[in-house]
RNA sequence: GACCAGGUAGCUCAGUCGGUAGAGCAGCGGCCUUUUAAGCCGCGGGUCCUGGGUUCGAGUCCCAGCCUGGUCACCA
């Protein structure tokens, strides 16, 4: 931006070190003797130690990569027979090893770490005072030959004066080179120190990036059209959570920050694409543990002229091909709180009738209303004879089988007084044609051929909302409102369609394995801190 | 929201029965041209989460609070 380096910032807290008198002086704050060398490096190198554009540089896997054992071999039999290839590259300095006149250090970037050896021979008396002015944590360029030390590790030998040069320095001091940073309150505050002090971090977002791309290019090549749809809504609709509360001051009205997308997806369908697709934020202003985050990423899909059938086909297809293509396996282990498990990904995914799973686990049909009573008061669910019996089934369901359905399940068809959204049966009234996907015991996706009678869907509003009066409490009901525009939407036609939605994080962790959904979310919500 | 565990040096962690606060790494000074968690010698570094209380004396015991993790509950 601008060729005339900048002005030096003003003084350091506390006076620097005077270089002019070397008087031996303990370190009393890591920062203060981190600040002093920055003055150094100033006032006695003359350099300015946040660096500069460079080009041509390679990432540390590619340099490693140049390495050539014969011209390796060649130069230490004879060093004027030094063919081997050079590079320039840079990183984060992990660990500094002087030995007098030779410095090794380990470098890392996003694509691992590399040793690099600076020589004071190689590259010159001021250089090489640089090189061991160096704390862990700076980020320097190095240049020079790719060759190998005596035990064989590939190393960048830095050559000539540029070939070390510091880009940027560090003032805060690392975590313990060798455990990272432990502390599990630190690694979400300071995600940035966690990345790089901790590479299997790094890795888990690496994927996590590559599944969210692999998504899309699926989606892609099977014409879904990706769109971007309200994230404040008026009503907050689609699902059943409570929602965040903001409020627009121009037009002074409330807003919900969205909770799911469904319903302006599906006025898509009504404008004329067939196929679209959101990947995006949905905030939910419930519980944080480790499946829930407030903010969580959500694929949802709607195709024309499909149903959940078709979505059982896809969302199988996609996690399937996710699993062998970047998980590398259709069998992935995943650690949960009963230890560590093969997830079996292979083609087709189990479907299973939701009664009959019911039936399976509770050895009783779900529609025996004595056994489910006795049933509930064994698993303690409070008032359990006023409560709907398709909800009290859905209860006793979500303690009997939920946990079990470890291997990926379809749990299809699930009782129509539970499904608003969702078209029924012809055949059974009381089943509506939607599907849930679990996999080790996680509800991973959820799927409907979706409903499409705007009178049907009217009255499935009306009564959800018959069903707040009287024990709801006010607060919600100012969030659970009728779309009545998305009713409109309807009448203007809808083509049938199915609709899926599968939880991003959910799904991250499970090809990742990692075991909380904070560790597939780069900066997952916490309290404020005291710094 | 309930219960359990934790919070000690920059980081990772010890700290016994209540009796002057410890180690490794990191840092500072010194030696060292093939180390690799380099090594050796020397040195400095603490709001023991916060606030009360008990006690001659509290990192340690008691009470309250804050933050984190876990389990459970909440979440159609």
């Amino acid at each position: 931006m601008n060729d005339t380096p900048p002005p030096p910032p003003p003084p350091p807290t506390s006076p620097p070190n005077n270089p002019a008198s070397n008087a031996p002086q303990g370190g009393l704050d890591q920062e203060q003797d981190r600040r002093a060398k920055l003055a150094r490096l100033r006032d006695e190198f003359q350099i300015d130690p946040y660096g500069q554009r460079v080009d041509g540089l390679i990432t540390l896997a590619a340099t490693r990569a140049l390495y050539d054992q014969a011209s390796d071999a060649a130069a230490k039999e004879n060093a004027e027979n030094d063919h081997r290839p050079v590079a320039a590259t840079a990183g984060r300095v992990m660990l500094h090893r002087v030995m007098g006149n030779l410095i090794f250090m380990t470098l890392r970037d996003a694509t691992g770490d590399l040793q690099i050896a600076v020589s004071k021979k190689a590259v010159g008396t001021p250089t090489f005072k640089i090189a061991k002015l160096l704390d862990l944590g700076d980020i320097v360029t190095a240049s020079g030959a790719v060759g190998s030390t005596k035990t064989g590790e590939i190393t960048l030998w830095a050559r000539e004066e540029n070939g070390l040069r510091l880009a940027c320095k560090s003032l805060a001091p690392p975590p313990d080179k060798f455990h990272g940073l432990q502390d599990a309150e630190l690694r979400y505050r300071k995600r940035y120190v966690d990345m790089f002090a901790n590479p299997d971090v790094l890795a888990t977002f690496q994927m996590r990036s590559r599944i969210v791309a692999g998504i899309r290019q699926f989606l892609n090549d099977r014409d879904f059209l990706e769109v971007e749809t309200p994230m404040l809504q008026p009503i907050a609709g689609g699902a059943a959570a409570r929602p965040f509360v903001t409020h627009h001051n121009a037009l002074d009205f409330d807003l919900f920050l969205r909770i799911a997308p469904e319903l302006y997806l599906k006025r898509l369908l009504v404008g004329g694409l067939p196929r679209v697709f959101e990947i995006n934020r949905n905030f939910r202003n419930e519980g944080i543990d480790r499946s829930h985050n407030p903010e969580f990423t959500m694929l949802e899909l709607y195709q024309a002229f499909g149903d959940y059938h078709a979505m059982m086909d896809i969302a199988e297809t996609m996690i399937h091909h996710l699993a062998t293509t970047i998980g590398g396996s259709e069998q992935l282990p995943f650690v949960s709180s009963d230890g560590e498990r093969e997830i079996s990904y292979a083609l087709p995914f189990r479907r299973a009738k939701y009664h009959d799973l019911f039936a399976e686990h509770n050895g009783f049909a779900s529609t025996d209303r004595e056994k489910l009573l006795a049933k509930a008061k064994e698993l303690r669910i409070e008032n359990a004879d006023k409560l709907d019996h398709d909800v009290l089934v859905n209860d006793v369901w979500e303690e009997t089988v939920e946990a079990h359905l470890v291997q990926p399940t379809f749990v299809i068809d699930y009782p129509a007084s539970l499904c608003p959204l969702t078209k029924i049966k012809a055949d059974e009234p009381a089943i509506a044609e939607r599907f849930e996907l679990f996999i080790s015991g996680m509800e991973l996706g959820n799927a409907y051929t979706e409903l499409n009678d705007p009178d049907v869907q009217a009255a499935n509003f009306a009564q959800q909302l018959d069903g707040l009066d009287g024990e709801a409490d006010t607060e919600e009901q100012t969030f659970r409102s009728a779309d009545h525009d998305f009713v409109e939407a309807l009448k203007v036609g809808m083509p049938p369609a199915g609709g899926l939605g599968v939880g991003i994080d959910r799904l991250v962790m499970l090809l990742t394995n990692q075991r909380s959904i904070r560790d597939v979310i780069l900066f997952p919500l916490m309290r404020p801190g005291n710094g």
